[in-house]
DNA sequence: CCTAAACTGTCACCCCATGACACAAATATC
DNA sequence: GATATTTGTGTCATGGGGTGACAGTTTAGG
């Protein structure tokens, strides 16, 4: 019984739960009763709700900045900030039931939307001095246009996502975010 | 005292605490007590906290997609998606010190930033008919191809707010905006 | 002036979240 | 193996956001 198992644990009780009763329909005590524990005991292994089904930005923020910063200097900022989302679609092989159901979940709960919104807000901050650097121009100019281009590549993310999604997983997101890149440049 | 002047002066107040005492840190009965009105009222002129700093979507999103539908037929859509942000600069420009006061506590808070996020799903969902019947090719595609081009527009419109921001409003929201919208065709 | 609608405060309640505390279990140390 | 320490747990209390119900008051309209 590590702590890692009693999570995971905790973590399919949940995302059950909310896959069939709603995420604002179903409570803490439902979820602590389901586990067998007290909903204090719930906070113990997840600091709100919501992490339950949106995981810390942060660590995949920084494989993704790592990524990007790997890539060769001359390669053209759009194709880096593509092949900076590579490391994602691992996740999304690994358990394809669960990953559809989190965006089932997600993308029926304004609130959760919202949070994985501020996702991009994180790993824009992350990405802002590594897609920069790759740019030209004054400091100010180069700031603001890696803005631009990295909130795009996240908007290209996302709808990717969501078509995958929408296609419960017949299609590889690695496939759709490689049609989604091409569409801005046409 | 009508209906819609109490609502500004809650909104104003509430403002006013959110922007010197941060959004988290100023509670509903601190704004009641401020109008001097029970905190149970204030939520019979706003739905939620976050609705003084927010305010409805849908409103503005109606008044973006029938900006794009009213454009000319062979207009590019990028351009139609630039010019569906025109009636946006003139709410910028009534009370700018007001218009800076909601994103300097939009941004200063990580909840309000998302939330104001997911006015662009609000907003993409209400544009992906008008932009979608300007593409060519299947049904399938033209939607993907929208949603992408629709999300990077509303990138474009969310950096150059920020920058607009970041610059205490000395440049002029169209002008960011249009530098914005050079950037992906580059 | 009187009635009906709109508005208000109070109270009760639910849910999420956090801090404090006592207690049991697991682990480490001798 | 006995003891001490760490770790995990349940319980309790508290606070903030949000909602429904109800009674009293104000306002508008005839």
């Amino acid at each position: 019984m590590t702590r890692a198992s009693v999570r995971d644990q905790i973590a399919d009780r949940a995302l059950l739960l909310f896959d069939q009763n709603g995420f604002d329909e179903t409570t803490i005590d439902d979820i602590a009763l389901a586990v067998g524990i007290s909903s204090r005991s719930f906070f113990r292994y997840f600091p709100a709700k919501e992490d339950v089904v949106l995981n810390d930005p942060t660590p995949f923020g920084e494989i993704v900045r790592d990524t990007a910063a790997a890539r060769p200097a001359n390669e053209p900022v759009w194709a880096v900030l593509r092949r900076a989302f590579d490391p994602l679609h691992a996740t999304t092989v690994v358990d394809v039931t669960r990953g559809l159901r989190i965006m089932r979940i997600m993308m029926s709960t304004a609130s959760l939307r919202a949070r994985n919104l501020e996702k991009h807000i994180t790993w824009a901050a992350m990405l802002e001095p590594v897609i920069a650097a790759r740019l030209s121009g004054s400091d100010e100019s180069r700031r603001f246009r890696a803005q631009i281009l990295i909130h795009s590549a996240l908007a290209c993310l996302d709808v990717a996502l969501a078509e995958w999604t929408r296609r419960d997983g017949s299609t590889d997101v690695a496939t759709l975010l490689d049609e989604a890149f091409e569409i801005p440049n046409s």
